[in-house]
RNA sequence: CCGCCCUUAGCUCAGACUGGUAGAGCAGUCGACUGUAGAUCGACUUGUCCCCCGUUCAAAUCGGGGAGGGCGGACCA
């Protein structure tokens, strides 16, 4: 696989194509960034852009991972010391996950949020932003509250954090990218340059196949899922035998191995017994999506696998959560 | 500062006028059927009725006070 294919495997978009094929052309030692909101486990949305950050790192390019303490205060997330206690159980879990220690630097946002020239230079995006602008680009992230002023400011410091991180490209899901584009429209007018972005998709519901509608209700898997945590959501996952289900829904266990199992496993074998046919091995997504589109594959063969890989993936964390507990 | 509206199940809300031990839809849980899930049947669960004080035999409901949330306040029409 080639730099560019690797840098841009699975993502839902990627803002410029050309701009992003340049960096490809030499990913060494170049930044990039996904920022997060603190929370003290990582879930699957966490897990899913960290694999497009170890594509990345692959690539050779330097990550940086923001432990946005400061952008969690001003969603109303807590007060500043639990806001950094969290930080720090999230900073552990992205390493147990698999991010390479010596290619990827956290940073905190309250490292140099709070700076001089920082504020200036945010005073100087609010004073170029509408606030109809801000809001559009906050209500993803912001769900059913009512706006504060703090919601309207943080979707400036996301665009000036990639000027101030000194950052090549920047990495999040699709539910990002009216801040990301609100960052490619302000910089320049305050005279930096806009970066490259790239987004992930957003999957669907497990429970209901129900996709598009970022994080909330629904099942998730964690960390803090124990192998039989695990078994049971994606046992009780929707999981119809075919790549395209009806209306607006997609296949949540299929969604899982193109973007969860596939990229961190060479192959993956479904174990089955002898009476449904034996054991199945699959090298790509592809392969697997076909067998199971055919009827070849059994979903409840599928979902077996699924728990057992995700499972691999989980486990580090869950070791990592645990003894932080003592 | 002033005015109006809202607050009841996880969610959206009914019930208040006319006091009598709290309801619907959705969600959830459990079975049946499928070698998964869903769909479809069948059953089940769900409460600080925002808080305090008062009236009353009895308050989600009436009265007073408070809290939280929403909307509005010039001119023009």
């Amino acid at each position: 696989m080639d730099a560019y294919e690797l840098i841009t495997r699975n993502a839902e978009e990627v803002v410029t194509d050309e701009e992003v094929e340049e960096l490809a052309e030499d990913p060494e030692g170049k930044r990039v960034y996904v920022g997060y909101e603190p929370s003290g486990v990582l879930h699957i949305g966490h897990m899913l852009t960290a694999n497009k950050l170890i594509d990345l790192q692959e690539a050779g390019m330097e990550v940086v991972i923001l432990l946005a303490d400061v952008h969690a205060y001003l969603n109303g997330k807590g007060t500043f010391e639990e806001i950094e206690a969290t930080a720090e159980k999230m900073r552990k879990q992205f390493l147990a996950y698999g991010l390479d220690d010596e290619k990827t630097e956290f940073v905190y946002g309250s490292d140099y949020q709070l700076d001089d020239d920082y504020a200036l230079d945010l005073h100087k995006l609010e004073l170029d932003t509408t606030l109809n602008r801000a809001q559009r680009a906050m209500a993803e992230i912001q769900g059913d509250e009512t706006a504060k002023v703090s919601h309207v400011v943080y979707p400036l410091m996301q665009a000036l954090d990639i000027e101030y991180l000194d950052l090549d490209l920047a990495v999040g899901g699709l539910d990002q990218r009216k801040v990301h584009m609100l960052m490619r429209e302000e910089l320049p007018e305050i005279g930096y340059d806009a970066r490259p972005c790239l987004h992930t998709p957003i999957l669907a519901d497990l429970g209901t196949g129900e996709g598009k509608m970022s994080s909330s209700s629904g099942v998730t898997i964690s960390m803090e899922d124990s192998t039989e945590d695990i078994e049971e959501k994606v046992n009780s996952a929707f999981c119809p035998p075919t790549r395209d289900p009806e209306g607006d829904l997609e296949n949540p266990v299929l969604e899982i191995f193109q973007y969860h199992i596939f990229p961190r496993f060479e192959t993956v074998v479904v174990e089955r017994p002898d009476e449904y046919g034996g054991n199945l091995e699959y090298d790509d997504y592809e392969a697997l999506a076909d067998d199971l589109e055919s009827g070849e594959l059994h979903p409840a063969d599928a979902k077996g696998a699924l728990a057992t890989y995700l499972d691999k993936l989980v486990a580090p964390g869950r070791e990592k959560l645990r003894e932080l507990e003592q």
